[in-house]
DNA sequence: TGTACATCAGTGAACGCGCGTTCACTGATGTAC
DNA sequence: TGTACATCAGTGAACGCGCGTTCACTGATGTAC
C-alpha cells in the first residue's frame, strides 16, 4: 500500500488544500479530522502520517489560504478594485475561498503556538500589501487601520441577519478606505 | 426537589451568565453544556429545562455581554475614553468580560439563527452608540466603519503572536478613530 | 387556614455519536549489494 | 541489472472521552377546594 514520495507529497497537498476550505466554511472545532481526510480521498487512520497535530494542519491551512488570497488581491489592475474584492459580497457570500483571518479570526486567536504564528504571519503579509511599499510610519498606521477594518467589515457583513445592513456595511468601510488613497 | 419561582429565575440567570463568560473565553463550540452547567452550579440534566437548545442560550448569552459591554461604555465620562477602553489591553487580555462580536464574530457568524438574530441587535445597539445621536448617513457611516475597525482590531489584537505588533494594532485604531472625533 | 393533589426545577443515568490520537498490519516503493 | 531487504504511505479498528439531548424519577412548591 506504499505510495511513492510524489504520490505521498500530493496527498499531503489534498489534506492542506481540504482542511483550507473546510475549516474557513465550517470553523476549526467543527471541522473533524475523519471528515477531512475523507474529502481528500484518503481514511483518517494516515493523517500522523503527515501532520504532528491538528493544530500544525490548522497552521498550514491558514498560510496556504493566505497565499491564495494575497495572490488574488495581487492580480487586481488597481489596488482600489483589489480592496473592492474583499470587501464584495462575493467574498461574503464565499468564505471557504476568502480571507482566513476574517472566517477563522477569534478561533485561531484561541489556537494553538503553531496556528497563531501562522497567522500572524498572514497579517503582517497583509499589512504590508495594504502598505503598498510605503514605509513610514503614517502608511503603516494606515495600512493597519485598514487591515483591522476590513477583516472586522467581512466578520460583521457575514453575522448580520439583515441583508441590507450586511451591504450597509461592506459599503461604509470600501467608501471610508477608498477616501484615504490616491 | 422542586425550587421555587425566584430559586428557578436565580439559576437560568447564572446559567446565562456562565455561558457569557466562557463562550468568549473559550468559544461556543469549545464550551460543553455539562461544564457549563455545572460553572452554574447545576447538573447537566436540568439545562433543557431552561433552554430549548444551545442555539437559544448563545442568543441570550450574547444578548447578555452585549448589554454589559455597553452599560460600561456608557458609564466612561467622554466617548473618546469609552473607545480607549475598547481598544485597550485591559479588554484585549479579558475576552471573558469583553465585547462577544470581537470575541465570537465568526462562530456567531457560523451560529444559529436565535444566535446570529441576537447578535446582529447587539451589532446595532455598538453602532448607535458609536453614532452618538447623530442620524445623518454621514454619521452612520462613519460608525459602521468604526464598529468594524475597532471589533477587528481587538480580534486581530489578540490573534497575534507578537506582543509589541499587537499593541501597535490598538494604538493604530485609537488614533486613527480619536481623529475622527470632535 | 388546612388538606389533597398537580406541577415542575433539578438529579443522574443513559442515548447515539463523533472527536483527536494510537496502533498493528499491508504491500508497493526505495535502497543496498 | 537483479535480488533481498528495509522503509513507510495508507488502511481500518480501537483507545478513552466528551458532546448535545432525552428521560424516569424525586420531592419541595404552588394551587384548588
Amino acid at each position: 500500500m506504499r505510495k511513492s514520495r510524489e504520490e505521498a507529497a500530493e496527498s499531503r497537498k489534498r489534506i492542506v488544500r481540504a482542511a483550507a476550505r473546510q475549516f474557513r466554511e465550517k470553523g476549526i472545532a467543527a471541522t473533524g479530522l475523519a471528515e477531512l481526510m475523507k474529502a481528500a480521498g484518503l481514511t483518517h487512520g494516515g493523517f500522523y502520517k503527515h501532520f504532528a497535530s491538528k493544530d500544525q494542519l490548522v497552521a498550514e491551512a491558514t498560510a496556504a489560504a493566505v497565499d491564495s488570497l494575497l495572490k488574488e488581491m495581487a492580480a487586481h489592475p488597481t489596488f482600489k478594485s483589489a480592496l473592492a474584492a474583499y470587501l464584495s459580497t462575493r467574498h461574503r457570500d464565499n468564505p471557504a475561498s476568502g480571507c482566513p483571518l476574517a472566517a477563522l479570526g477569534d478561533e485561531l486567536a484561541r489556537s494553538g503556538k503553531e496556528a497563531r504564528a501562522a497567522a500572524t504571519a498572514g497579517f503582517m503579509r497583509l499589512v504590508d500589501t495594504l502598505a503598498r511599499d510605503a514605509c513610514n510610519a503614517a502608511a503603516r498606521r494606515r495600512a493597519l487601520v485598514a487591515a483591522a477594518t476590513i477583516i472586522g467589515a467581512v466578520t460583521m457583513s457575514r453575522l448580520v441577519t439583515d441583508p441590507e445592513l450586511s451591504a450597509e456595511i461592506l459599503f461604509a468601510a470600501e467608501k471610508n478606505l477608498a477616501a484615504d488613497q490616491p
